[in-house]
DNA sequence: GAAATGCCATGCGCGTGCTGGTTGTTGAAG
DNA sequence: CTTCAACAACCAGCACGCGCATGGCATTTC
């Protein structure tokens, strides 16, 4: 899956590079609009990042410029906060979705992946892992069928871990992707979050549906799809 | 005001939809046939959008068979140019308008209107769940098979809810597709109406229609179509 | 002018996220 | 094999803040 981000705050990009390149997205960066269009023009992306605000060719002009080339690549619409009618010029434009800065690192991959699953088709919101299933529009989750009901931060935990099954997530990753920023380093949350989680899916000790891997992280270990 | 747009190409499926939106119809997309008729059987539409050429069920034998169902919604049927055959015959399938591609959105947008205003002497497009029923024309609501005088915003807000039944809504979402422009955010103008829809809906507490998740929004539970 | 409706301000209760401490487990070194 | 330190699991309690509830004010409508 290949990426655009059109962002000029550098910092900014980066960090959304670096986030969607976690997720085995190849990412080009373009730090103006114009350069932007032109990346966008030639090469068939999966899907493009574009803020409003962009020097030499504002964020808007760059999708309508697009859509009229017929280009159908996906784009989700950085805008700044509270400009209600930005968000329409742009669903006006061509874009697919908006977020509002400042966003939440976590929003903007659903809305990544939620937008790449549409374009390929299958707008299914649904996670299953073994007995557990999650539905990411209700937030609900079920196990053996029965409803859990989880706390807004245990549902966030739970649907990372979904999202990236048998990979080793580290307690800084789950961090950084839980929390927009400024966490405190030397706090056991997480643990607390996972231990609250493995009590609610899995009260009898059956399941071990989280491996500890000790100093380096977790591993959710239930097989997708079953 | 519920639309549906049963069109594959997802570019042009979007302009529709995000147009739609602007005028504050609520609109479901269908990527091909088969889906559209399932859909258009399963929600009371006000309106739905079809286009002629779809994957598994083309649009005029979506037509027809919806209308062999009894289906009244009123059906715009989008053919290609210059296929003076498929207008006849998509009219005579029982579609009430057709519109030839490509098309300016206003046009569009205009025949739409006239379509609603025309269908408004029709069969009522309600919306229940559980026991609680709503107009989306005449803008009334049942519990109990009794009418429930709800003010505008108390009515904006449960037809949001009842269009999105289950979906986690945020107080935020609530907000955009309530007013017109952005709002001050540190109000608890959406906590006021609920309290007031949870009260004239659910005096007794019985039924508990709006559940409230900590932090995260609200999620209407209950059944669409009971 | 009265009634209705939308919005704001305030207080309160309680769920939830977080902290601190203790117990348990692991693995490496002696 | 034993020891010990480091790490994680677990517990329980605290406090902050979210959402509930209420009353009052402003604005609109008839």
């Amino acid at each position: 899956m290949r990426v655009l981000v059109v962002e000029d705050e550098t910092l900014l990009a980066e960090q959304v590079k670096n986030h969607l390149m976690q997720q085995q997205f190849s990412v080009d960066l373009s730090h103006d609009g114009s350069d932007g269009f032109f990346k966008i023009s030639e090469y068939p992306y999966d899907l493009a990042i574009v803020d409003i605000g962009l020097p030499k060719l504002d964020g808007l002009s760059l999708i309508r410029k697009a859509r009229q080339q017929d280009i159908k690549t996906p784009i989700i619409l950085l805008t700044a906060r509270g400009s209600w009618q930005e968000k329409v010029q742009g669903l006006d434009a061509g874009a697919d979705d908006y977020l509002t800065k400042p966003f939440h690192m976590e929003e903007l991959l659903a809305r990544c992946n939620a937008l790449i699953r549409r374009a390929a088709g299958q707008p299914d919101p649904t996670l299953s892992a073994g007995p557990v299933s999650l539905n990411s529009r209700t937030q609900q989750v079920w196990c053996h069928g029965a409803e859990v009901p989880l706390t807004a931060y245990e549902y966030k935990v739970l649907e990372y871990f979904m999202l990236n099954p048998t990979k080793v997530i580290s307690k800084t990753e789950l961090t950084e992707h839980i929390y927009d920023q400024d966490f405190d380093l030397d706090s056991n949350v997480i643990e607390v979050f996972v231990l609250r989680l493995r009590k609610k899916l899995d009260p009898d000790g059956e399941l071990k549906p989280i491996e500890t891997l000790r100093g380096r992280g977790y591993r959710f270990n239930l097989a997708v799809g079953a």
